[in-house]
DNA sequence: ATGAAAGCGCTAACAG
DNA sequence: CTGTTAGCGCTTTCAT
């Protein structure tokens, strides 16, 4: 059985299901879009020969017939930053929804690699591309995507207020900063260090900002030496408390951008003896799993990660169908709600001041 | 500019990039390709039409033409799991150096969301698949696809000696047990307790039979009250820590079968004010990245990632080459090199007894 | 060295 | 209701 051809031997196709059925493809495909118009025995008979041959649609004929793939491709720069899968699971389950299959795709924080999977998966092998918005993304290989029309949006730009010039979801993490800030603030904090996950021109430098700035309302000095910056690990996290901490002994608070780093800043904490928050209030945003999940948990200000990851796909779906051809003037932004700070254990009013 | 067709618009094709250059398709294909046989004039000429309009393959097209998709797929349960994300890197590394691109499919422990993957991906839109093991991987389903010619590859199979029906790699978790029970018996505790990160009938299972199999060499008694199965997170590690350690008390140590519920046993110690190593110490499996970067450090059996992804990646792409057709009598099987103890701050002598 | 033509597996008119 | 036909964008003989 099974001609050579160059397909995968064993692989059944549409005809010879047809074949097999005594009819031909276009009734196979009217039978499995359920189209209606097929009579009752034929699908039958269809049906069985299906199920005898164990045929699967090959989807990449499909697409290309239909001019429309059947996947969504999500971009991100690393999945081993444990915020991705969070916004991940989200994702799929919205594409899913609407009939997608989800692959992500991850360039590993290397250019290159991003250009690579853009060039692959735009408009081939996937109808539409969300990316996760990182320090490195490139932004002009984006840009040149949706100019050759395929939709694409930004996830989790950080900054409303400076959109991209392209569709985007954007979480006010300026504010997320300010509450973070202010949680501290009311707690009766005066000298609040901070740890920064990325360089002073990075991603979280609305997050900063928006610290700094509740600091100034509140009148509270903010040496620029009572601020470290680094990386978005918690390894980095550690050195940058363990730094802060040995060059400003004083302070009783840390405000942290993101929480791996800030669970390094606890750690820190504990390799000095300092307790958690009698000694040392660390506060930080996101609110990924693991926040909860460290001892003391983690106050941090979470961000709507599902409203997020829903608001992008809709806004995908959106330009799908509205046959979107990246000739808009404006890029549409979407903004989710507000940020909200969670209290748990990692904060608390100063003991020693 | 550019046709109504049914596919994205703006997207330019082969045959526009050689009209564009005053050609044939089939050059623009064999400059693309590289097949030497055009004359450097036409070459730059194409080149540069490609360059003008922005020209991008569509790889589902080349993909049906050549009848070998440029993807691989990875297919895992849940790409929540922070082991996923360090195996994901390694497979990725190992299949971009051929050529393909790395998709992931997450299957989120839905056997049916598992089947769609895999008939989605199987054949058509990826060339091979790669599954992470788990508890529910659907092996009738990985069956059928391989026994309709496409190259399955399935990873990180817990137990050498009794391989699946399937290609697979495979790592002696059994051993890993083993040497985690011989570290801690080594250290001369006599009473260890045992968490386990999978029900009874799960896939840690035979960590737990290396384990009990060294005590019982030993001649050290393991009544199975000291033993508690569970799921395979820090929260449950950390309940059934507790649980354990209310049962039993006079404890020294406890083996726990993967690292994340390890991170959880440590948490219990912790709210407990059992200080570790020296009243409780924890020895578990695989060695992600967040075991060494808790505080005490976590002594764990290093499981041979990179080396599995590795060979995953070179047997399935040894099954592509040999076009197999999934008619083999018997599957191979890869076996890794074996764990490895790495001993950090979460294991000691005992302190009492 | 380049062009013409067929075909990958599927869908979508349009006929009958 | 079912068959015929014509592509989707690309690769690949086979001619020229």
């Amino acid at each position: 059985m099974g001609g050579l051809t160059a397909t995968i031997a064993g692989m059944a196709t549409l005809v010879e299901v047809a074949r097999h059925a005594g009819v031909t493809a276009a009734t196979v495909s009217n039978v499995l879009r359920g189209r209606g118009k097929v009579g009752a025995q034929t699908r039958e008979r269809v049906l069985a020969a299906v199920q005898a041959l164990g045929y699967r649609p090959n989807l990449n004929a499909r697409a290309l017939a239909e001019g429309r793939p059947s996947t969504i491709a999500l971009v991100v720069s690393s999945i081993a930053n444990p915020f991705y899968p969070e916004f991940a699971l989200a994702v799929e389950r919205a594409v899913r929804q609407r009939g997608y299959f989800l692959v992500v795709c991850n360039t590993n924080d290397d250019p290159q690699q991003e250009r690579d999977y853009l060039d692959a998966v735009g408009g081939s092998l996937a109808h539409g591309v969300l990316v996760m918005n990182a320090d490195f993304v490139q932004m002009d290989a984006l840009l040149a995507l949706r100019q050759r029309g395929v939709p694409v949006v930004l996830c989790m730009w950080e900054h409303p207020g400076e959109p991209p010039a392209l569709p985007c979801v954007a979480v006010d993490f300026e504010l997320a900063g300010r509450i973070a800030a202010e949680h501290l603030i009311k707690l009766g904090h005066q000298r609040i260090g901070a740890i920064v996950g990325s360089e002073a021109t990075g991603n979280h430098i609305w997050r900063y900002r928006g610290f700094c700035d509740a600091l100034e309302r509140a009148g509270i000095a903010h040496p620029a030496t009572e601020t470290r910056f680094g990386r978005d690990t918690i390894e980095a996290g550690r050195s940058a408390a363990h730094a802060l901490l040995a060059a400003v002994p004083d302070l009783t608070a840390l405000f942290v951008s993101n929480d791996l780093p800030a669970i390094g800043a606890l750690q820190a904490a504990a390799d000095l003896d300092l307790a958690v928050p009698r000694d040392l209030s660390v506060c930080s945003i996101t609110d990924i799993q693991l926040a909860s999940e460290v001892r003391p948990a983690l106050t941090t200000v979470a961000v709507p990660t599902a409203e997020a990851a829903d608001l992008a796909v809709a806004a995908l779906m959106q330009m799908i169908d509205d046959h979107d051809i990246g000739d808009e003037p404006t890029a549409r932004i979407g903004i989710t709600s507000a940020p909200r700070l969670i209290v748990r254990g990692s904060t608390g009013r100063p003991a020693r001041d």
